[in-house]
DNA sequence: ACCTGAACACCGTTCAAGT
DNA sequence: ACCTGAACACCGTTCAAGT
């Protein structure tokens, strides 16, 4: 008998994980993470005592935690590259992508926020354009992703559309509008 | 006994609306959906036979859907004016924000983003530049408002905050980078 | 401490039956 | 044509019991 791994919470995260990315949000239910972990759904209550809606609080700070690294780059640059690799985490867990854009977690996006602020405040912003400008780059690359994940799934556009090259010139105007 | 006007298709999307604005998306079931109608829930399939998903669909069509009315106005002005309008209408409605950022819906999006489009052709951009124009304001608007419905609900905000002068500045911004 | 089994109150949906 | 009642296969979760 091949000896499972112990039950460990990060263990449950990342299968989890794996369940979404392999059939979507819906088909997250506790009784089939379970089945994927070889143990009995109630089993996963020991570990999340507070179930599913923890589950998906851990399932959004895995994947929305995404902030800027520090460096001395350029302002702009520095945001683009963020940016694009912001997006590129978010889109290989597209089916999270639901919980980030709705659920109310402060925590989860007030990292990413934070650093925004601070890096076009240190760019030489006020705090008031900081909070602006954080808002909405957050907010453009939020919506922009969610609305690609949409039509790629929808597959009512051709295939060969250029996502990242959309992006990045929708994002060269938002950059241009607030850095 | 007070005679229940019939069972209609628009009666049963009007009354899921108002048991979402007022309980949450959560909250709407098939089940609760029949009480609220007055009537089994399985009444309802007789209406829309595809069941809740249709419902779903149904109820992103009718929130969704607000294309650029016609206008002669500069289309910086017309673009701004729509986009309040929109988050107006989105607000009003937070609890289908969920579904219409993350639902595959092709029709639901597709004529406002057409009109989008439409308007910024018009205004002289080739035709990727439109789509990109299109995509980045849609993406914007989807974005802030998913992030002000969640940061208003987490009340960890002061709620005195000017969200909609915040929604403009950075309208203005992405405005500059595309129109 | 960690996991299981049975049970409870819910879901969405099908299908035969009523009017 | 329009609606109901009973039933089915699922949920998330509680709780006592096992080791």
């Amino acid at each position: 008998m091949s000896q499972r791994p112990p039950l460990t919470r990060e263990r449950i995260i990342e299968t989890a994980l794996h369940l979404i990315d392999g059939q979507g949000l819906g088909r997250l239910t506790m009784r089939r993470l379970g089945d994927s972990l070889e143990v009995e759904a109630m089993a996963i209550y020991h570990h999340l005592p507070h179930g599913k809606e923890q589950l998906l609080e851990q399932l959004i700070a895995y994947v929305a935690a995404h902030p800027v690294p520090p460096g001395n780059g350029a302002p702009r640059d520095r945001l683009r590259d963020w940016a694009h690799g912001y997006r590129d985490r978010l889109l290989e867990h597209v089916g999270v992508m639901p919980l980030i854009v709705t659920r109310r977690n402060p925590g989860a996006l007030l990292a990413t926020t934070q650093s925004l602020e601070d890096l076009l405040r240190t760019a030489g912003r006020t705090e008031a354009q900081a909070a602006v400008g954080a808002h909405t780059l957050l907010g453009y690359l939020l919506g922009t992703v969610a609305l690609e994940a949409r039509e790629r799934a929808a597959e009512t556009t051709p295939d060969d559309l250029d996502w990242e090259g959309r992006f990045r010139a929708g994002l060269d105007g938002v950059l241009t509008g607030i850095a």
